[in-house]
DNA sequence: CGCAGGATTGATTGCATTCAACGACCGTGG
DNA sequence: CCACGGTCGTTGAATGCAATCAATCCTGCG
């Protein structure tokens, strides 16, 4: 069902440094890591894996045997409850790890599933362990970024449990501009494309399809969004934070963490 | 406002070794340590404190200097919104570290307050982090505790976002039956204190104060939970999983990781 | 061209909120 | 000892937000 065959990606084959490279700028944008360390992570032994849209990266209940690196394409976190309502947990983006929530773990807790098509990168779980312990400040640094990972999940909760509806979309729609722009993968006055369709967006916020459409047409009425079928872009940034109840500071971003778009790698759907 | 002077605790003065104590056997019960790294950790040095019901351990937006154990009593992570409303995000149990999320990132993205009289342990920062770069392994145990709390993180998103109030209702009381009772603290047969007013159940489960009292009084209704006053028990403890949609899965517990009730600590409220 | 998945719209229903008042319990202080 | 105030719990009535049901419209694609 996966291993999407070929797909149109550019003409260069794709080398097998710059998973690990763009894995290495992540974790080096919270905490600093010495050249010793660096190298070991880029010697990290990887296999490439090209994804179609909707396949599973991780299923409820698998025994992880590696951890994954998004590096292009969108993917998301998911449970189903016992009525087979879903809830989506988080979207990943390009260069986000996988599997750490899973790696430390025996078992899922939860899966993961691709938006779209996908080129992932897989770590054998024992090399990423033995990484982990015989170079402690690596393993601060994914637990840096296990951390904002958590955090969040944090605002996630509050989001789906706190704020109505209007809210909800709008705060997630911020979420997504602010992560991908600090990756260069979008930018917030020129907008992007969202990734996601109505039904998965109402999965993410707790809401139905259809509840999630008439809000985001109330909110295009109020000119706070602009959208040309999935690309869309905000008109009034500011007004559509407001909206959103949304600050970047569950985030962690500092300054020098913005990739600046000239600099990004592109996300090839 | 807090540092409670001394309250009725018993006669015996708290050794200084208890705290310590109890923090190592949290996390040897997930991953198993060296005795050189357990004594690493005994030697932490530590301070306690003494703190009335609704202090703050930690504000959001607090630079955290110290990670603090919870030696007994309760507490709970929030956020609040722009608009004023609460949402309560984990409650924390005896034997757990508070600080964790916030430690390795620059400013805390949420608060933590006790729900009751509590006493807690404080680890500096610097030597907590210092443990982690020069014993790998203590590091991967922290990280190992802090994953759990993140996957009962993402089934409380699945809770608010995707479950109907009597779900999520009996799904975090199942769910705080089973983390207790996994530490000797409460047993789903003769059940437990439960250390929140309806309305911070409110705040847990995304509702009103007054929708949580009326589906308390169905499930009562029900015969699936029966109370007197703020003390709970589960005469259909089956039947509660299943109003609940609840499976421990998410809480990682291996069988080895029970405490008996007789070896447990009390929790002196 | 026709199909399928997604988006859109309308009408109706219902679960949970809101507002408001009252009752029960507990600790405190006169 | 009892009066008092405050917090928490309980209840009723009315409202409203979002869900549900159902149909239709797009639009990209085989």
């Amino acid at each position: 069902m996966n291993l999407a065959p070929a797909h149109t990606c550019g003409s260069s084959k794709i080398s097998i440094e710059e998973p690990l490279e763009i894995f290495l700028r992540e974790l080096q944008t919270h905490s600093p890591l010495s050249s010793d360390d660096r190298d070991a992570i880029l010697r990290l032994p990887i296999r490439l894996r090209r994804l179609d849209a909707h396949s599973y990266l991780v299923r409820e209940g698998d025994i992880p045997i590696h951890c994954c690196i998004l590096v292009s394409g969108y993917a998301y976190r998911q449970k189903v409850t016992g009525d087979g309502s879903r809830q989506i947990l988080a979207v990943c983006i390009p260069g986000d790890a996988i599997d750490f929530q899973n790696m430390f773990l025996d078992i899922s807790d939860h899966g993961v599933q691709t938006l779209n098509r996908t080129i992932v990168a897989d770590i054998p779980r024992e090399d990423l362990q033995r990484l982990v312990l015989r170079r402690p400040a690596t393993g601060s640094a994914i637990m840096h970024m296990t951390l904002i990972e958590s955090s969040i999940m944090r605002e996630w909760v509050v989001n789906v449990g706190r704020r109505d509806a209007r809210s909800r979309i709008a705060h997630i729609l911020c979420e997504f501009a602010v992560r991908l722009e600090t990756r260069g993968l979008a930018d917030t006055k020129s907008g992007f494309e969202l990734p996601m369709t109505q039904e998965q967006l109402a999965d993410a916020t707790g809401l139905t399809a259809v509840h999630v459409n008439r809000v985001l047409k109330s909110l295009q009425a109020e000119r706070l969004i602009d959208r040309q079928r999935r690309y869309i872009s905000f008109p009034d940034w500011r007004a559509l934070q407001d909206a959103g109840d949304f600050s970047r500071g569950y985030l962690h971003i500092s300054d020098g963490d913005v990739i600046p778009p000239s600099r990004s790698f592109r996300a090839r759907t």
